[in-house]
RNA sequence: GCCGAAGUGGUGGAAUGGCAGACACGCUCGCCUCAAAAGCGAGUGGAGGUGACUCCGUGUGGGUUCGAAUCCCACCUUCGGCACCA
């Protein structure tokens, strides 16, 4: 440790980030400043979460920076406004991320994850000055962690929520895994950026989709910001309409469809199957027989991606069989098409091309009829008409508004046992098995007598083997089916022998509970005290990128809300209070490896230090809005810390002067204040530039007293964005250890009282003087003093004033004609 | 195609109905220096004027208002999300 720096004295020395931040350092972890007292009920709790990292090979990224800087100044903020903060923090360790690093370098991520966390942690994360406390750290590839994940994965099948099914999936042929509709971006793997392709696979799914009311629902309640909130209900994608019965000409068998236009039934004139629905295969005729397996065996080899494209024309084949229409009675032609998925609705549709630009275009195509039921101007030969309207050719519902349709002819249908009101959702169930190794293995047993047999609790967890050969096999099997070690075992039923699954779960399940973890990390016979998380949850502000509104967030409620429901929590929402940032670009680009624009935060630590690279990054623009990083920008901020220093440092030599008005310090306090309340962090930093402006202006003038105030406030509001400089200068400036437990600075209202008030005097809108008058000054002496005005005066003269707008205190305007 | 956000000096941005450009970056000039760096000081939207000043100016066009960067309508551009979801 460096010389003690004695109160009072001028060292004259510059200012020295890498010296200050290491000393301070040490004092904080040897005074154990901020280690949590989770009993302590003397303070209203503030549980300050953000986004853990994953460990890789990249190290930590800018953008992690960025999320800790905002995020640890608001907790160190609420701190000092008196709450008991608990900040913890973590690694999600598991997962294709960290596994593939693993895989690149040739070895286990067993192994190679322990030192990944090592330097993560010890390297790169204690450097940036946040408050973690590390009493509570988790890392969800620990044993004593996964235990807890498998726990999770057994609780949601007891309640039937987790369920092995086969189902059409997406696989990801380089990760080689299956993976949740919510990791394939725009038909490409989430991780690699992978075409993925379908397979009809059996897998372990987790029912999200009973939720999904639910998960809509309570979206009003939180305190979310409404990009994510918009989201989150697209992604839901809550459709409401109406579940309609054909029936297959000849053998009655029913074929419901979903559509939100029962309305336009009379104009349903043929109707499509997707090419997997099972019906296909019994009431596909002999002579279209071929014609239809060809076409299914194409599509099955189809990339998502492929068959997702709208540039596409439509393509399908007739199957040879007829359905009749619920309504009219009409017997209409049963084709298969790609456009019609197997996954959502009931993988079938009635087709109304005259309403509907889809069927329409398929119609022109394959030259099936287009009836008109909906009156439209325009006809509809060559555009389907989808607006509202008046219904026709529809039997007794002919003059009935298409709205009031929608209903009437569903009920009607309905008396007649052909058809129900019926909702759907884009939401599909949460694919959780993963063909991998790197995660915790799900624990089910398959006995050759009992079947599908659920680890007990009291055997978990279930181990994750050192193994030799940790690859992905591509078989559909996870690297452990290989290991006879682990897979053998024994039915904890009926004791018999049975074989273990093999895939492990995906990685949004380790993350999806980790904030119940942190709090209760002494406890290794429970996943989360029922005291503790009574006391600290929800989470009061949880902060984080916008990549894990679909993902992270979605999983996370959903996995609340089961455990609300199970009885082990009484709030249903992890998150009542979220906040974004922005993405920081570099160059104008996303920064990426491949572009070579990445900025390593390690090299503008080293230089810099960790305050001033957490300041620039505040600085840089609105926090919840994307901002370019520009390295000259970081060198002025590092100057604007250096200027605070050498303002504290040379305070002596000024001060001892009549006095000044302090009005601007009091101002500066209620500014920040608000701009911090509301992460309006740059503009916080800008009213903190501008009061040491202010302070070195005017300096000379303020008596000792004065100005000590003023610096000591400043290094108070300094300290939760510059936590080391801001302890630095409290310490200089004589205050007692530590300038974090020291409380927010009030300002004082009747110092805000005004002794004077610019008027601005504008003429027909346009400004043309301004004056300093006393507060409250009455109009007509405004008005008298404008027409006095040499500057006003030459715009009055030769014509009347029609009209006075007056803006008590602030602005007199006159309109002249 | 649909949904959303945003367009302000050379640059990042401030101002959410009332003084456009706070605070910075950059640049110019000056001080310091043998010189440079650092530091400090002054200036810095555009055009005009010797000058006090004047006019113009927040993507484009229109509107509301005493007054619009801010509200409304249309369009253009950029970014983000979704995309055959019946």
């Amino acid at each position: 440790m460096a010389q003690r720096v004695e109160p009072g004295s001028r060292t004259d020395e510059r200012y020295d980030p890498k010296e200050i931040e290491s000393r301070w350092r040490a004092r904080w972890e040897e005074s154990g400043l901020y280690r949590t007292n989770l009993r302590d009920d003397s303070r209203p709790k503030y549980y300050n979460l953000m986004e853990f990292p994953y460990p890789s090979a990249e190290g930590l990224h800018v953008g992690h920076v960025y999320t800790y800087s905002g995020a640890d100044t608001n907790g160190r903020f609420r701190r000092m406004q008196g709450y008991n903060v608990f900040e913890p923090m973590g690694f999600d360790a598991f997962g294709i991320h960290s596994e593939n690093y693993a895989l690149k370098q040739g070895i286990n991520p067993m192994d190679l994850t322990a030192r990944t966390v090592r330097r993560y942690r010890d390297e790169q994360m204690v450097r940036l000055g946040c408050m973690w406390d590390w009493s509570h750290e988790v890392n969800t590839s620990q044993p004593d962690y996964y235990r807890w994940t498998q726990w999770l994965f057994l609780q949601m099948y007891r309640a039937g929520l987790a369920v092995r099914k086969s189902a059409p999936v997406n696989w990801c042929p380089s990760c080689l895994t299956v993976l949740a509709n919510e990791q394939v971006i725009n038909g490409r793997c989430e991780r690699c950026d992978t075409e993925v392709v379908q397979k009809e696979m059996v897998q372990w799914f987790f029912k999200i989709t009973e939720y999904a009311d639910r998960l809509l629902d309570d979206l009003e309640k939180l305190d979310w910001p409404e990009i994510s909130k918009r989201l989150q209900r697209n992604w839901i994608g809550r459709s409401e309409g109406a579940e309609l019965v054909f029936e297959v000409a000849d053998t009655g068998e029913p074929i419901p469809v979903f559509t939100t236009r029962p309305d336009t039934v009379f104009g349903a004139t043929y109707v499509v199957l997707a090419p997997e629905h099972p019906l296909v295969e019994r009431i596909t005729t002999p002579e279209q027989r071929e014609a239809v397996e060809a076409y299914q065996q194409k599509v099955s080899y189809e990339k998502e991606i492929e068959r997702l494209s709208l540039e596409k024309e439509k393509t399908g084949v007739f199957t040879g069989a007829y359905a009749v229409n619920p309504a009219n009675g009409e017997r209409v032609p049963i084709w298969i098409a790609d456009y019609v998925l197997m996954t959502y609705g009931t993988g079938a549709i009635m087709a109304v091309p005259a309403h509907d630009e889809r069927d329409h275009e398929f119609a022109r195509k394959f030259g099936l009829p287009i009836v008109e039921v909906i009156e439209s101007e325009g006809g509809v030969s060559e555009h389907a008409y989808t607006g509202p309207g008046t219904m026709k050719r529809s039997g007794r519902f002919d003059g009935t508004p298409s709205e009031e349709g929608k209903r009437a002819v569903t009920e009607w249908l309905e008396s007649r046992g052909l058809g129900k009101r019926a909702v759907t959702y884009r939401l599909r169930d949460w694919l959780i098995s993963r063909q991998r190794y790197w995660g915790p293995p799900i624990p089910i047993v398959y006995c050759e007598r009992d079947g599908e047999v659920p680890v007990p609790e009291d055997q978990l967890p279930v181990v994750l083997p050192h193994v030799e050969d940790f690859r992905p096999t591509g078989t559909g099997k996870s690297p452990l089916a290989t290991v006879e070690e682990f897979y053998k075992a024994t039915c904890p039923r009926c004791g018999g022998p049975a074989v273990r699954e093999t895939d492990v779960s995906d990685t949004f399940l380790d993350s999806s509970w980790y904030y119940l973890r942190y709090p209760s990390t002494e406890f290794d016979d429970r996943p989360f005290d029922p005291e503790l998380t009574r006391k600290w949850l929800p989470v009061d502000s949880y902060m984080g990128g916008k990549e894990h509104i679909v993902l992270h967030h979605l999983y996370s409620r959903f996995v609340t809300k089961v455990l609300h429901d199970l009885g082990y929590l009484d709030f249903d929402e992890p998150f009542q209070h979220l906040r974004l940032h922005g993405i920081i670009t570099y160059q104008g680009a996303k920064m990426s490896k491949s572009r070579g624009n990445v900025i390593n935060p390690d090299e503008y630590i080293a230089r810099y230090g960790a305050d001033t690279l957490r300041t620039y990054l505040l600085f840089m623009g609105p926090y919840e809005e994307d901002n370019d990083f520009q390295d000259t920008a970081v060198a002025g901020v590092s100057r604007f810390l250096g200027r605070l220093y050498a303002l504290v440092d040379s305070r002596h030599e000024h001060g001892g002067g009549p006095g000044t008005d302090m009005r601007q310090m009091h101002q500066t306090i209620g500014r920040v204040t608000h701009e911090l309340d509301n992460l309006r962090y740059h503009t916080a930093i800008a009213a903190l530039m501008e009061m040491s402006n202010w302070i070195t202006s005017v300096r000379d003038d303020m008596t000792s007293e004065q100005q000590e105030d003023a610096l000591r406030t400043l290094a108070l509001m300094l300290a939760p964005i510059a936590p080391f400089t801001g302890e630095e200068l409290w310490h200089r400036l004589g205050g007692e250890y530590s300038v974090h437990n020291q409380r927010w600075p009030e300002y004082d209202p009747a110092a805000l009282g005004k002794s004077a008030v610019t008027i601005v005097v504008q003429v027909n809108g346009k400004v043309r003087d301004r004056f300093e008058v006393r507060p409250g000054t009455p109009e007509d002496e405004a008005v008298r003093l404008a027409h006095e005005s040499p500057r006003v005066s030459p715009y009055l003269d030769g014509r009347t004033v029609r009209k006075i707008v007056w803006v008590p205190d602030r602005l007199l305007n006159l309109v002249v004609g």
